[in-house]
RNA sequence: GGCGCCGUACCCAAGUGGUAAGGGAGAGGUCUGCAAAACCUUUAUUCAGCGGUUCGAAUCCGCUCGGCGCCUCCA
């Protein structure tokens, strides 16, 4: 598979160093308030990134901090009257529960900043015997006019960039003023450890590059984030990585295109600013969230609109409609050779779709052509069971990248509806339409679609 | 000021030199007691605009217009 790699700015062919086993780092959360739809945009990314790998056979060590010590989660736990932490596992909890309903994968370790004071200490240490650190007021400094590499990711010239406006008072005592702080001196009331190198609590970047090497080595195969991660983020991971290792920190950087509401930057001064939560709220599917933000490419930018969500619906519903007539269509006596050329076609096309830097959208199209060939099989012909069972194996092959289907057989099991059901069965057998439809409009309240079929009567969920 | 991305139908979107995938929505039709689903037909002589290279350009080059991002809070 080829995967774009900002490191080189090209797409290279995807070659972990250990040959079957991908070692993945994903900048997670930082928990000071609800998530919102453009985190989840680039989380849904790394879904499907790891989805692939191990689709593709690899086994995956995939690892995602969670950011539980910052500025934001103390001025926000202060302000809420709570501790760092039980305010940050409020929002910790109410992050992992939004990542179930879009069926994000969980990584495989999930460390948590304030568990791993002492790794990072020890990487300040290693920073500090290096002479690639200096100590200023209480707090840490990395030098970056040290490390020579400084800039290669995001391709700034250090010495070209400006200087920016919200320094804080202890800042301006840097050597200079690009420098970045490894660890900060304690402030009045605000939580801090009692460490080899002082009191103090951590830089933001510091955490990335000490719980990563410890969960993954010095040098490992995927780095994920935001495009807006680059610089200064993932520079100074590198900077801290490598400065302290002298090896090379990540082979292959993802990064992901942000999301736009209304072709805008979201914000809450524009009042375009969703939570996962209030669309929900709204009543919209998150399902149907999972499968818009999946379904534009990663490196491009992603434009959220509810009406895109209301198509998102809609396609979604073409695919089920048909694996809906796939489970219940007429069975046919014999096998048809053309399922098994259909499957066989339409899955290779989506495979090469997926290797070529995960081109979704024309995965996507093998997906709808796909359900295209077979529909009109299954509607005119039937589907014997061996085919029935090719046709479901392939989509669930689908869906094991997109997961947004499901395919347990759905029953009913209201013994009321059974009867309602059956009670206009008899009413149509009468010509007793007026009741039939009756019947009809009620079910449909309670969530359940009646369909007639030249093979009798058929039923699905509206929600 | 420096660096970078994007502009394809009503909407979303693939396609990076060989003659415009796929999805949503709309219109007409078939089927149906009516619906629904499905199917058929239909919606870009054209890819922001203008020039250039080429037998051939949405794809390459130049310019113009429009939108967006980063340059120490950020997914």
């Amino acid at each position: 598979m080829r995967i774009f790699n900002t490191l080189t700015g090209q797409e290279e062919e995807f070659q972990p160093f250990q040959n079957h086993h991908v070692r993945m780092y994903t900048c997670g959360p930082t928990v000071y308030n609800f998530a919102h739809i453009g985190n989840f945009r680039t989380f849904v990314c790394q879904d499907l990134l790891r989805r692939w790998l191990l689709y593709r056979g690899y086994r995956l060590t995939h690892v995602m901090n969670v950011t539980d010590v910052d500025d934001k989660t103390i001025t926000n736990a202060k302000a809420a009257g709570l501790s760092l932490k039980d305010y940050t596992t409020r929002y910790a909890d109410a992050f992992f529960e939004d990542c179930r309903h879009l069926r994000l994968q969980q990584p495989e370790v999930i460390p948590y900043a304030t568990d791993h004071i002492e790794e990072m200490v020890q990487l300040v240490e290693k920073l500090m015997e290096k002479n690639l650190a200096y100590r200023q007021n209480g707090s840490i400094y990395y030098r970056i006019s040290a490390f020579t590499n400084y800039g290669r990711l995001s391709r700034l010239d250090p010495s070209q960039l400006q200087i920016g406006h919200s320094i804080e008072a202890d800042e301006y005592s840097k050597d200079n003023p690009r420098d970045f702080v490894l660890w900060k001196a304690p402030k009045d009331g605000e939580p801090y450890w009692e460490t080899r190198i002082g009191p103090g609590r951590p830089g933001w970047h510091l955490e990335c590059s000490a719980m990563s090497m410890k969960y993954l080595g010095e040098t490992f195969d995927l780095h994920c984030g935001g495009v807006d991660l680059i610089f200064p983020h993932h520079e100074n991971e590198i900077a801290q990585s490598e400065g302290a290792t002298g090896r090379t920190f990540v082979k292959y950087w993802f990064h992901s295109e942000h999301l736009l509401v209304n072709g805008e930057r979201m914000a809450k001064s524009k009042g375009n600013f969703y939570t996962l939560r209030d669309l929900l709220e709204k009543g919209f599917d998150s399902i149907a969230i999972r499968y818009l933000l999946l379904s534009t490419h990663y490196q491009k930018p992603l434009n959220f609109t509810l009406e895109g969500v209301g198509q998102a619906t809609g396609a979604l519903q073409t695919l089920k409609n048909f694996l809906l007539l796939a489970r219940t269509c007429r069975q046919a006596p014999s096998d048809n050779p053309r399922v098994v050329d259909i499957a066989e076609h339409r899955l290779r096309q989506f495979e090469s779709a997926m290797d070529d830097n995960l081109n979704i959208s024309a995965a996507l199209a093998a997906v709808y052509d796909a359900r295209y060939d077979l529909n009109a099989i299954a509607e005119s012909q039937g589907l014997s069971s061996a085919d029935r069972e090719k046709v479901l194996l392939l989509f669930q092959k689908f869906n094991s990248l997109l997961d947004v289907l499901d395919f347990e057989a759905d029953v009913i099991t209201d013994a009321e509806v059974l009867q309602l059901i059956e009670e206009r069965g008899a009413a149509r057998r009468n010509h007793d339409f007026m009741r039939a439809d009756e019947i009809r409009a009620q079910l449909l309240q309670r969530g359940i679609a009646l369909e007639d079929t030249r093979d009798g009567v058929r039923w699905k969920r509206t929600r």
